[in-house]
DNA sequence: TAGCCGTGGCA
DNA sequence: TTGCCAAGGCT
């Protein structure tokens, strides 16, 4: 344990830190925690990115919190993505459905097609499950607790801590995937994830600060994705530098350690775009759960690991028809890779049952996966170079 | 508990 | 080009 003395003089933000309850003559590990959450808020207060979810600098300080909805929104959002990935559907949520009332209000085909494209579907699943839980349990407002949050529909340990603190002000322990990074650094945790996350989480509830939990949360988060970031971190720019176990002992980056990752295996298929004489493509819904649930496709085959890599046309939703094949479409996903081969033809048929024909007008209004995406741009791609 | 569950940016 | 991995949750 590094022990950092504190002095008055380097809190810059005094009025508000509690390490000043503490007694400054026998620093104990408690200081030290006091010391890293005075830091991290003094550069909260100058660095805070400024996000379409978060208030205006300055307005908590005069009693301004956030909306309650907007911060659990984000958060559902920012499960395992991007700020930068975010950013245009929170604006397209907000001003669709612009509180809970309004998205509960709304069908889950539509929420679906408006979250395709951000992945990890069964959130928009869940997104609308909760909306339906605040209204129908909550009188339309969200539980106020951490432990309130926990019981609803895509919330779990993490989100509802973030929601807790952020909204509510609650002294939760938030820890994401970037706290994990600045907290194991800091300590040089050798314990491999998931192992440490219980210390992490342990030390991480010792440094919260009860005064202002939701800003403390934010700043390791916003230091873990500006400055504490898994490879080349900034280190030299970083307010907690001088604290940092991980850079004494001059390797930040062997932080935190993972277990070694699992090779993908590849899956292969075939992916049928059948259009009509009006140019309207065929789609359909997928199943129910696993995979995609609920999203949209084109028919394919199974998904299925054969090596032989024969995709034949056997397996076709319509026999006899002049299948063309357009090529290959590859796509990653978490755990899987997979190869589908596109076929393409021109055929009148009745939509099967979850079938319909879409038109190309509309097509970009379907709640289509990536993967889709490709295997129709590709279809469309080779139809008009024939 | 460990596998399942997307996508895109970056080095 | 390939691998890494980001404001995780569910089963």
């Amino acid at each position: 344990m590094i022990i950092v003395r504190t002095r008055k003089s380097e809190c810059l933000i005094s009025g508000r830190c509690f390490a000043h309850k503490t007694d400054m003559a026998s620093p104990s590990p408690d200081t030290t925690a006091s010391t890293v959450a005075c830091k991290m808020l003094a550069w909260y207060d100058r660095h805070a990115r400024e996000l379409p979810w978060r208030v205006g600098p300055g307005d908590l300080a005069r009693g301004i919190r956030p909306d309650p909805y907007r911060v659990w929104l984000s958060e559902i959002m920012l499960q395992q993505t991007t700020v930068a990935a975010v950013k245009d559907y929170f604006a397209k949520f907000t001003a669709k459905w612009p509180d809970v009332a309004s998205l509960a209000a709304a069908h889950e085909d539509d929420i679906l097609k408006a979250w395709a494209g951000l992945g990890y579907y069964s959130r928009a699943r869940n997104l609308k499950k909760c909306a339906d839980a605040v209204v129908a349990d909550h009188g339309g407002t969200f539980p106020t607790s951490s432990a309130g949050l926990l019981d609803l529909p895509g919330i779990g340990d993490y989100t509802s801590a973030a929601i807790a603190a952020i909204a509510f002000n609650e002294p939760a322990a938030v820890v994401d995937g970037n706290v994990e990074r600045v907290i194991t650094r800091l300590h040089a945790i050798d314990t491999p994830l998931p192992e440490a996350k219980k210390e992490i989480r342990a030390i991480t509830r010792s440094l919260t600060d009860p005064a202002r939990p939701g800003d403390f949360a934010q700043s390791m988060m916003d230091l873990g994705a500006t400055l504490c970031t898994p490879k080349r971190p900034a280190c030299m720019h970083c307010p907690l530098r001088e604290d940092c176990r991980a850079l004494s002992a001059g390797d930040p980056e062997r932080f935190p350690v993972r277990p070694a990752k699992k090779t993908k295996p590849l899956r292969r298929g075939a992916a049928f775009v059948l259009t009509n004489r009006d140019g309207a493509f065929l789609l359909e819904k997928r199943g129910d759960s696993g995979l995609l649930a609920g999203m949209t496709q084109v028919p394919t085959t199974a998904w299925t690991a054969r090596q032989d890599g024969t995709t034949d046309t056997s397996e076709a939703p319509v026999a006899n028809a002049d299948w063309m094949h357009c090529g290959t479409v590859g796509h990653v996903f978490t755990h899987f890779e997979l190869r589908l081969s596109v076929y393409s033809a021109e055929r009148e048929m009745r939509a099967g049952e979850n079938q319909w024909w879409s038109d190309p007008a509309s097509l970009g209004g379907e709640a289509l996966p990536t993967v889709m995406k490709k295997v129709l741009a590709l279809a469309i791609e080779s139809e008009s170079e024939d």
